[in-house]
DNA sequence: GCCGTTTTCGGCCCGACTGTTTTCAGTCG
């Protein structure tokens, strides 16, 4: 049976959550949890590995019992101690969780009380100010979850890593032109490059907490403070971007942030790691019997516990701890790697700016070599080229890179890829170019099979280079289509295809997972920018913080090579 | 329910803030 590693999480949350408002041993959630969280990060199929015969409790956080509840998922799409939890408790009391402050046992407490079973029984609840009769409840929290009800249509969003960073800088700006600032650093998953955030944490080492956190709370952007405390504060941003504000001393630098930049799950390792070496590791130092251990940098902390230091990117808990301890991490790829960017658009289809325009531009960056890959044209809307076109396209770009010694200019073309796996140009028109990059814009919804057979039978054309944003997914906006993407990894690394990382903030595609997957296979892999305008050029960072988050190294992703080198890799 | 260079039991990270209480449970990160 077909069944997504998300679908499975979803039903682990599902049991951890039911079972933590029956009340149920706080482990045993955790376990639910944890095991959920290590099945999404997984870059392998958990149904594959099933038909495969392999071992489920080689997965972190996965035991002899959940490994057959997993079993049970697979096979039966269903698990049975799930339905049983939920005819003992509606199934609706899960949304309630969604509202904050309102955990488990407060969940709990509104159902044996007043019934409430759904959002609309509490926003009745409230209104009829019955809440704040509950024992533990009161004024205060019944008006919150009023509050919350009405304007529940901005929950749980995320923000894009570019959007955060364009909102962000303002507010920085402010808080570090402060007179008691020293120091102010943005931790948490912005630290981290994931491709989006739920809030923005700031750490700040100042003299004065007090005023730093009055300060805080007073900025003009603020629509609401959410709490306040002599070193801790939260504010929600009328663009309704929540902020966290932590002040510390300058002595406790180091570990703060650590602490801050999380992830949760890399920092209870951490930990637990210090504990057995007789460690206690706070937000404030590293104490060993209550004595403070001199720890100025990360670095430091990390080397306490006899681990080589890990990147901010990597702190996932997706195994960094193993290797750090084994001095076996990846040697990350960085910006100043990145030699070239070998997918960008023009007029010759829906970018914004001429050639000469986007040479000048990746000139301006250093760039040894680009690649103009304009759209071909069957998706109407980019405008892009058709066979009759490619030659008058070829000659611009030859004049263009003889025009400029000091790049080199490939010439490219994004082909899109038909229903049945065959390609939008000729090969005729194909073989022309330098670089073929293929891609699929439409048809996202064949069924898993069918689109699985369309992108092998695409990635056999033997002029095809480089398969762009092999998912298809817009970050906020749909998911990528369904395929199996573990066989096309393995057809890329058989056959020389090379994989993309697509560096538009709306893609990041392939993403980490997918990105690390492809590298574990040995793959190559290629970070663009997708750039329609010469400014779009700059996307080139997410992608690399995306590949860094993928565990990827300079030596996998072909465009930190010279321009000799990288050409080789176009033939096949 | 998971996990183990203290492995088959006995642990499971740690602290801040809020609202409701009158010393703390619940929630959050």
């Amino acid at each position: 049976m077909i069944i997504h590693n998300n679908e499975i999480a979803q039903k682990l949350d599902e049991m951890g959550d039911l079972l933590a408002i029956k009340g149920a041993n706080k482990y045993r959630i955790r376990a639910y949890k944890n095991a959920a969280r290590s099945i999404r990060s997984q870059g392998r199929r958990i149904d594959e590995m099933i038909d495969s015969g392999e071992d489920l409790t080689q997965l972190d956080s996965v035991g002899k019992d959940l490994a057959s509840k997993i079993k049970e998922i697979v096979s039966t799409g269903e698990l049975s101690d799930l339905k049983k939890l939920k005819n003992q408790l509606p199934s609706t009391l899960l949304n309630l969780l969604d509202l904050e402050g309102l955990g488990p046992k407060r969940v709990k407490r509104l159902y044996d009380v007043l019934e409430i079973e759904t959002q609309d029984d509490l926003k009745k609840a409230a209104d009829n100010e019955k809440i704040r009769e509950v024992k533990g409840f009161g004024k205060k929290t019944e008006n919150n979850i009023r509050e919350q009800l009405l304007d529940n249509n901005e929950k749980d969003r995320r923000f894009r890593i570019d959007k955060v960073e364009e909102l962000i800088e303002p507010f920085r700006a402010y808080l570090q032109n402060i007179d008691t600032v020293s120091d102010l650093v943005i931790a948490g998953s912005y630290r981290r490059r994931k491709e989006t955030v739920g809030d923005i944490d700031f750490l700040v080492i100042a003299t004065d907490s007090k005023n730093m956190i009055e300060a805080f709370t007073k900025y003009e952007e603020v629509k609401k403070v959410i709490s306040k405390g002599n070193t801790k504060s939260s504010v929600m941003l009328k663009t309704e971007l929540q902020v966290d504000l932590r002040v510390v001393e300058k002595r406790s630098k180091a570990p703060a942030l650590l602490y801050f930049t999380g992830s949760k799950k890399h920092n209870i390792k951490l930990r637990k790691l210090g504990i057995d070496k007789g460690y206690k590791i706070n937000e404030y130092g590293v104490f060993k019997d209550d004595k403070r251990i001199k720890c100025e940098t990360e670095e430091d902390i990390y080397k306490l516990l006899n681990l080589e230091y890990i990147e901010p990117e990597l702190r996932e808990n997706r195994g960094e701890i193993k290797a750090a301890k084994r001095n076996k991490l990846p040697d990350l790829i960085e910006n100043k790697d990145i030699k070239g960017d070998l997918q960008m658009h023009t007029k010759h289809s829906d970018g914004s700016s001429s050639i000469k325009e986007m040479v000048e531009k990746a000139i301006e960056i250093g760039y040894e070599y680009i690649a103009i890959t304009d759209h071909s044209s069957y998706i109407g809307v980019t405008n892009g080229l058709s066979d009759s076109e490619i030659p008058s396209y070829l000659d611009e770009l030859k004049r263009v890179d003889e025009e400029y010694s000091e790049i080199n200019v490939l010439s490219g073309i994004e082909v899109d890829v038909l229903e049945d796996g065959k390609l939008d140009l000729t090969d005729e028109s194909l073989k022309r170019m330098d670089v073929v990059i293929f891609s699929i814009h439409s048809h996202f919804n064949l069924e898993e099979k069918k689109q699985t057979d369309r992108i092998l039978t695409a990635m056999d054309n033997k002029y095809v280079n480089i398969f762009a944003h092999p998912t298809g997914r817009m970050i906020n906006k749909r998911e990528g289509y369904k395929y199996d993407i573990e066989k096309v990894v393995q057809h890329a690394a058989s056959s020389n295809i090379i994989m993309e990382i697509n560096g538009s903030p709306s893609r990041l595609d392939l993403d980490d997972i997918n990105s690390k997957m492809a590298s574990d296979n040995h793959v190559s892999l290629v970070i663009n920018t997708d750039a329609h305008s010469p400014k779009e050029l700059s996307f080139m960072k997410y992608g690399i913080s995306q590949a860094r988050r993928g565990w990827v190294q300079a030596d996998e992703v072909i465009n930190t090579l010279n321009f000799t080198d990288v050409i080789k890799k176009f033939k096949r």
